[in-house]
DNA sequence: CTAACATGTTCAGCC
DNA sequence: AACATGTTAG
């Protein structure tokens, strides 16, 4: 290699192979990347030397990012590499990409331009719909698992009657049937659901004329956890390579964990053949964690068969070694994660922990304790965010504006606030919908002809202008502005006010955040339809924020983030392995991988925890230890377990009735002077490379550590503080409950009595 | 028509 | 244990 372009500042601090993989730039290249391999920094130098170097239009660039987040990260990070503005830039998620390709040249679709994205309980809705009229019996036909077969269908590709020789059971036959009456269902809602984003793309680039436009456009290529991508996904970026062949992917076949939503590992795997020019490098060096977390990982995903092979090396030390602790229920593993939490904050208040679990139920005892323990936390995932009853409601009015073919959301709306329309009076209004018409068109056409009566038809003709109303107003009003109006026009946000519960009261809170939303897209320059798009295709992970010390979320949400410290609860036969992935190999295999990218999370420090008892689904269950815990290697665990009456030890293939050895391992300050240490010693040589790295500031003084309950602003004051409130004076905390924004505590007031107070808005003070 | 209550179902992961 | 759905009383 040339002396002179190592010393480019695009090159500087990368190893061999992340140098060749930044540097090729024409032809297909496939990048095979371990578990914190530099694979980000990779990725954005090289669009940024294809800018600087290659003097490429950063319009003629397109990169596939799994997440909006690490897309927004992504280009974030290019427009610091480089010196001309990056706006043109494509970098997004397939959806994302998928949704801005419809919306420009969805004339050609069968739903037109304007159509409304179908979230998961829209597809649920309209599937029960699809069922009822086809005489199709729910128990028969689980509406969830009937989508679930649509979807993998849709995921290959494939149109009802392109299924057919698929479909060759009676089942899956009448399954087909509800599939086109459900397709039929989409066109008249002019909505798509997630899967049809994909596949009504691809069906346009396999037309010449649109592979010649976008091909040409999209000179280069990238797509980042090619191991993820689903047969749609593979032709679309095949059509659009097919001209250039400047396609680089991305991925390591032993992080692929999307297997149930038609991921194909072959994708990856096959790369070669489809591209037999290909050039492969393989980027092995970890930058992220130490030896012992990296031995475990390697000795664990060798049980795989269908690899491809990369070995991890580090040049950090051996580190601490994994801990696992085995609980006799669920709680007190909740109390044994608080308790090791506390004493690693002790040491060091900021430091970063992630506590991960492969089911989103698996967070609620967690919760449970970290409230109780006062510990402020963020939780990721779970009931989001845009999934809340409110702000389904008011988007039901905003999607009908949008979209006046929605009935879905005609419903919604029309029965929240309720308006005196039932199921008879919604069959009339249904029933009097013109061809290609709209529900509104309906109504309007039954009140004219009086056939409507009383309330309905005065609360009717009131929603009707409503609409009528927006669309001329919509533009003068602005996003938020218009956002606004609907929630005072329809009535919602009276209806809140009227409860006067505390609940109604948060859910008036949650609205005001939405706004908040909408105000924020609004700057951005969003019309209507793309806030939309944008809340319907938000994804848990974007709401990941590596800044916060204490984070909640699946092994699922967590791929590609690290943490100093991490915890995998729940390390128990049923649960992890999951107890229907285990059934198969392809499964189990699966599962396995998922607990690889668990364990590669770590940089410091892996603690593992199972309990012997767990409620699940509310009756008590008795576990055994996930089989994962056998497959780490010999020495990992500083203790062999025993678990009811049998003995068990790491890196053995099976049960062994010996007798535990005695005695406990390092003690709390050795363990944690040890990890110290080994960030001292990551900041000395602080290299570059790491995926989102983030490192711990500083440690503090002894004399503040030792300090209990320090008032840190953000944080919850312990009971019985004593506050002073400007509207109901003196008082004593008697319980807190909710956590940052949403703090609240119950409060002993000594003349008002006991009150219920959000920290954040009652301007309470702290006493003496 | 609506709200409250009773019963049945789910807890796998997600764009 | 939480949630969705079905039933019943007002």
């Amino acid at each position: 290699m040339p002396e002179d372009t190592t010393d480019h500042p695009l090159l500087q601090n990368l190893n061999p192979p992340q140098m060749e993989a930044v540097m090729h730039t024409e032809g297909p290249l496939l990048i095979l990347a371990g578990a914190g391999s530099g694979k980000t920094t990779v990725i954005t130098r090289r669009i940024a030397w294809l800018i600087e170097e290659k003097g490429a239009h950063p319009g003629s660039i397109l990169a596939m990012t799994f997440t909006n987040k690490a897309a927004e990260e992504m280009r974030d990070r290019v427009a610091q590499l480089v010196s001309v503005p990056v706006a043109q830039l494509w970098v997004s998620t397939f959806h994302s990409f998928c949704t801005r390709i419809l919306r420009r040249e969805g004339e050609r679709t069968p739903v037109g331009r304007d159509f409304v994205i179908f979230d998961p309980s829209d597809q649920k809705s309209l599937m029960k719909q699809v069922l009822a009229e086809l005489k199709m019996s729910e128990k028969q036909f689980h509406p969830r698992r009937v989508l679930e077969v649509i979807s993998d269908f849709k995921n290959r590709c494939l149109l009802p009657e392109e299924a057919v020789e698929e479909a060759l059971d009676p089942w899956t036959r009448k399954v087909l049937d509800a599939y086109t009456l459900y397709q039929k269902g989409l066109r008249n809602h002019r909505a798509c659901d997630f899967d049809d984003l994909l596949l009504y793309t691809e069906r346009l680039f396999r037309d010449d004329a649109m592979q010649q436009i976008y091909g040409d456009r999209f000179r280069y290529l990238l797509v980042d956890e090619y191991q993820d991508t689903n047969r749609a996904q593979y032709l679309l970026v095949q059509h659009l390579a097919r001209r250039h062949h400047n396609l680089c992917v991305v991925g390591d076949e032993d992080q692929s964990i999307y297997g149930w939503r038609g991921a194909d590992i072959r994708n990856i795997l096959d790369f070669q053949r489809d591209f037999p020019e290909a050039v492969q490098i393989k980027l092995e060096q970890n930058y992220r964690s130490t030896q012992s977390i990296l031995d475990a990982a390697s000795t664990v995903i060798a049980n795989n068969a269908q690899r491809l092979g990369k070995t991890l090396w580090t040049e950090r030390g051996v580190g601490e070694p994994i801990t696992f602790r085995l609980n006799d229920d669920g709680r007190a593993e909740a109390e044994w994660v608080v308790s090791k939490i506390q004493d690693a904050r002790r040491f060091d208040r900021d430091i970063k922990i992630a506590v991960l679990y492969r089911a989103n139920w698996q967070s609620r005892q967690m919760e449970e304790a970290l409230r109780g323990a006062n510990l402020p936390y963020k939780l990721v995932g779970g009931t989001k965010f845009y999934e809340r009853q409110e702000v389904k409601d008011l988007l039901s009015y905003l999607r009908l504006i949008a979209n006046p073919y929605d009935l879905q959301s005609f419903r919604r709306a029309v029965s929240s606030p309720t308006r005196g329309v039932g199921p008879t009076t919604l069959a009339k209004i249904e029933g009097a919908i013109p061809e290609n018409g709209t529900a509104l068109e309906g109504v309007a056409i039954l009140l004219k002809a009086g056939e409507l009566k009383g309330r309905a038809a005065r609360e009717l003709h009131r929603f009707v202008e409503l609409f009528y109303r927006a669309a001329n107003e919509a533009s003068a009003l602005g996003l938020a502005g218009l956002v606004r109006w609907t929630l005072h026009e329809s009535g919602y946000l009276q209806m809140l006010e009227d409860e006067g519960t505390l609940e109604a009261e948060g859910r008036v809170r949650n609205l005001e955040e939405f706004l908040s939303a909408a105000a924020e897209c609004e700057s951005l320059g969003l019309r209507l339809s793309e806030f939309l798009d944008r809340v319907t295709l938000a994804a848990d992970a974007d709401q990941v924020d590596q800044s916060i010390e204490l984070s909640l979320m699946t092994i699922h949400c967590a791929k590609g983030l690290e943490f100093p410290i991490v915890f995998v609860v729940g390390m128990e036969e049923e649960v992890f392995p999951n107890r229907q992935a285990r059934e198969t190999d392809e499964g189990l295999e699966e599962e396995r991988r998922l607990f690889y990218v668990a364990i590669t999370r770590a940089k410091a420090k892996l603690y593992l925890s199972g309990a012997r008892r767990r409620r699940i689904m509310g009756t008590e269950m008795l576990g055994m230890p996930s089989r994962f815990l056998r497959e780490l290697p010999e020495g990992a665990l500083e203790h062999p377990i025993r678990w009811g009456t049998e003995l068990y030890q790491a890196g053995q293939g099976a049960w062994t009735p010996e007798r535990a050895r005695g005695g406990s391992g390092a003690s709390v300050a050795t363990e944690l002077t040890r990890i110290r240490s080994f960030f001292d010693k990551v900041r000395a040589t602080a290299q570059v490379g790491s995926e989102r790295e983030t490192l711990p500031p500083a440690s503090m003084p002894a004399s503040e550590l030792s300090a209990p309950s320090l008032p840190v602003p953000g944080e919850a004051w312990p009971k019985g503080t004593r506050i002073q409130s400007p509207r109901f004076g003196r008082g004593v905390i008697t319980a807190a409950t909710g956590s940052g924004e949403g703090l609240t505590y119950t409060i002993r007031f000594a003349e008002a009595g006991e009150k219920r107070i959000v920290a954040r808005f009652g301007m309470l003070e702290r006493e003496g």
